[in-house]
DNA sequence: CCCTCCTACGTACGCCGTACGTCGCAGGGA
DNA sequence: TCCCTGCGACGTACGGCGTACGTAGGAGGG
């Protein structure tokens, strides 16, 4: 009965933590249902960490930490910052309900430097450097938090927003928005994300010399 | 004594939850706190908004009604993409603490809709038509909420956030990183703003043939 | 054998959103 | 005039939250 369980840990705590958020999202974390998952006492988690929002930092650390090497096979600067990008993609994709916190939170972590790092790289073989390289980079850090954030965002929901939404408005008023109102109604996240990919791309070999 | 006070209404209301929300940010709303601050009882609301999630949508789609239509003495594509970019940011600024919101949520409103048809009609002037124009268009989206969120998460805090959030890690494992370390501790936003945006309009203009 | 310290845990407080029932009042028919 | 009806304001109560605080029990060193 009194069989050896497994004691609390910070991480088997902050595990539980991830676990809860991919399955139910961040709101349906609460040390309550947290403790009771782990077979333990609420206020046992308070011995392994201070308060919920640590504990929620430290969850989004551990995920950013997922990010998963990548690699091309390729000289071509650009081939390279598509691989970093897809990459950064897939990491949002694989945590699409984690993808809102790591956005807003600030990594510091050693995890958030190979990233950094990893970047600093490819613009560096692309010829930027310095405080440009840095500019760049986080040009291209908001490119991506801003698409994946509205892609993210969009996604849980029913695939097709669609006109509903846009129901009320009298569309009429807006000519070159009703010209496009079927490309305004859908999203194909893929095709979006390359476009702009591309797009920011182009921007960098004009600014290249 | 019995002076007729202002009866409740949803505008009064949802104007309460602005002005908080301003004050002292999202996570500060609550249905006791806005009674309150209206001298009212905290079940009175409810005779008003159906909950406190819609009574939050209300109040995002209001802030949003504050974009400022913005004036530019100039027939180049380039200066009405970035006059428009610059209103947006001014409308992040004004609103940082609500700012989050207007990203989080998806704008159905018309305030939403007389953006979209701006932004389209500069695309336009720069020869983008049709599904490449929204492509484009999403891109630039992107990018500005991206950049804004960056920007408005980070400047609450006190301006240097600076080193000490990366002291724990050893960045000598890190070279390319070790040498821009100051720029990476700091931030510009004025300036980094600026520098996204022109790569964009170059990226643009490379597109445009 | 005892003392110390660490961890697990229960209780309690002050918040939260909101379901539900009541009360008072204004306005309209008879 | 009186009464009825409907609506807005409000109090109470329930279940959930984060967490401060006190306690108990067991492991390890003296």
């Amino acid at each position: 009965m009194s069989s050896t369980r497994e004691p609390l840990t910070r991480d088997r705590i902050v595990d539980a933590a991830v676990r809860l958020i991919e399955r139910e999202g961040v709101e349906a974390v609460s040390m309550r249902r947290l403790a009771s998952e782990l077979g333990a006492g609420t206020m046992s988690l308070y011995n392994h960490v201070p308060n919920k929002a640590v504990l929620v930092d430290l969850a989004a650390e551990r995920i950013m930490a997922d990010a998963r090497p990548y690699h091309v096979d390729s000289d071509d600067w650009r081939d390279h910052i598509r691989a970093h990008a897809r990459a950064v993609r897939e990491l949002a994709r694989r945590h699409p309900r984690a993808f809102v916190l790591l956005a807003t939170r600030r990594l510091s972590s050693e995890a958030g430097f190979r990233t950094i790092e990893a970047a600093l790289l490819n613009f560096d073989r692309a010829g930027f450097r310095g405080r440009i390289a840095v500019g760049m980079m986080r040009a291209m850090v908001s490119y991506l938090l801003g698409t994946l954030m509205r892609e993210v965002a969009t996604s849980p929901e029913l695939g097709g927003i669609a006109l509903s939404q846009y129901a009320d408005v009298d569309v009429s008023a807006f000519p070159l928005s009703a010209g496009v109102i079927g490309e305004l109604a859908t999203y194909d996240h893929d095709q979006e994300f390359e476009c702009g990919l591309e797009l920011l791309i182009a921007g960098l070999e004009r600014y290249q010399s």
